[in-house]
DNA sequence: ATCATTTATGAACAACATGTACATAATCAT
DNA sequence: ATGATTATGTACATGTTGTTCATAAATGAT
């Protein structure tokens, strides 16, 4: 038996002066009302309502109480709805994180129609190629290669994204064009630093798949930044394809290992296990989920 | 599930920032504190916090819901205080009825040495010869003559009260003195109106009891106005006992059939059969029973 | 990196409370 | 005096509660 609903009872039944009457206005039994006001006038150890078979009158505590729950009643009712409008508002704040590499640019160009869209959400961009715990950083989204082991978040996936060996004519003209990934170990590999495991570079697919271990002389935690640096002729880096893509057009660069790919990575978007995410941080995930998927 | 000790438990919980602490802190188990906060979220359709294995954090809505809970919790603490006080305070208001023939002079006695003793009291003597009803009146003790025939009231013994038929013996010497009650028929007899039978004299007890109707030339609603009309010599007078000692002591009443006189009337304190009296209202009483009582 | 400890919660369940249905007593209107 | 309506007592089938035990996971210590 809820104490709210006592008191709504209680209350019910001094406006109407009459427990029929009040139990109608709640949607209960009459027997029901007579319940909840007995409760709660043991509860008190104190009699609200006189009362004979036709006449319900309030005593003077029971005035008293009355005058004093009414408005408690009334906030509740108000703090009820202050949670609600607020879980179904498509507003607040939004804490986003994402590796450097990427957030500089590709995301940004997909929050931004998004935040045009909904004005009122303010979007907080955090950069950061660390995993941040989400909880403690207070973050409510992240966007990550590879989806987090944590048993409190869920991953939902968002694009592939190919991850392509490049360099430029220059190198290859002076060093030579490795034939298979294992002559990498004699060349000059640019390191890209936001990458999980940024020496560790993958071939091949299934059972064929392998891995080579690569170094050099110069690394970044910016995917440009050593596409930029294989450009101009030092070494051969390994990048997402699209942060390639305007070099490869214009022949400064080109691909390495076409046929030896491996599995594209993904990107995710990963937030906590809630039953009882905010509009927007689903809205946002779904929009995410547009602007990168197919289509 | 009551939803004000779900919001309890969130509330340790969330200022603990830990349902083993929260739990403890409220006296009950973790697991009963983690079923209470899931409860209140599941009704919000909001998380409300965020919790690992050993980390509790408020969410946004949690933050904002705890703000606004806390002062709501605190409310009905004191309203729940303030019941209580009341409860158990010997002070307000005490509405007492009573018939006018005995609220002029010694109710009035016995209620002075309570209303001293008890300066928060604040009694409203309301002197009347109808049965009032009480619950519609707002009288919360009536004394009277004769319990009241109502399943809501109760009825305490307070004390016996001697009727006495009287005259002066001037008038006996004028018109006889009647030897048996029935002579009454032809004699001037002087109603006292806030009799409940004014007109109607019970003589005898047990089988041997009879009424005698009776009349006359004058009647007041007042037993000392009657007292003094028949010490005067107009007439025969029926009165209380303790009304009628003055005008005996010095002569100027005696009684008659004393040996035929009926059984004494109770004079009852009468009040709502509730389980929850205030203590205000049951000191009265007892004081009342105290002053009337034997001893 | 591994292991131990602590915490939050899933699952199961005996005990208790709930809300309903029916009957009854009492009050008020006719 | 009688009938209608109301508040509540009683009984009970059903649902909920709070506890206990087990488990998974996270954090701290080594």
């Amino acid at each position: 038996m809820d104490k709210l609903d006592c008191m709504r009872a209680f209350a019910a039944v001094a406006a109407q002066s009459s427990f029929t009457s009040g139990a109608r206005q709640l949607g209960i039994s009459t027997k029901l009302a007579s319940k909840y006001v007995a409760r709660l006038e043991e509860q008190l150890g104190a009699q609200l309502l006189n009362r004979t078979t036709r006449k319900v009158t309030l005593t003077d505590t029971g005035r008293a109480y009355l005058e004093r729950c009414l408005p408690l009643l009334d906030q509740f009712d108000e703090l009820q709805d202050v949670v609600q409008l607020r879980q179904q508002e498509l507003a607040g704040p939004i804490r986003i994180t994402a590796p450097t590499g990427l957030g500089s640019r590709e995301l940004v160009e997909a929050l931004q129609p998004f935040q045009q869209a909904h004005p009122k959400v303010m979007v907080e961009l955090v950069l950061s190629d660390r995993h941040l715990p989400m909880l403690e950083e207070g973050v409510d989204l992240a966007v990550r290669f590879g989806a987090l082991k944590d048993s409190t978040l869920v991953a939902r996936r968002l694009c592939s994204m190919r991850l392509v060996v490049v360099a430029s004519p220059e190198y290859l003209a002076a060093e030579g064009e490795p034939v298979e990934p294992e002559a990498l170990a004699t060349h000059n590999c640019l390191l890209q630093m936001t990458s999980p495991q940024p020496d560790a570079w993958v071939f091949g697919k299934g059972v064929a798949q392998r891995t080579v271990t690569v170094g050099g002389s110069f690394r970044a935690n910016s995917p440009r930044a050593v596409a930029h640096m294989a450009a101009s002729g030092l070494g051969i880096a390994r990048c997402p394809h699209y942060t390639a893509l305007p070099f490869l057009r214009d022949g400064r660069l080109q691909v390495l290992f076409e046929q030896q790919e491996t599995d594209p990575t993904t990107l995710f978007a990963v937030y906590p296990s809630s039953r009882h995410l905010t509009v927007r941080i689903r809205a946002l995930i779904d929009h995410l989920a547009g602007c990168f998927g197919p289509g």
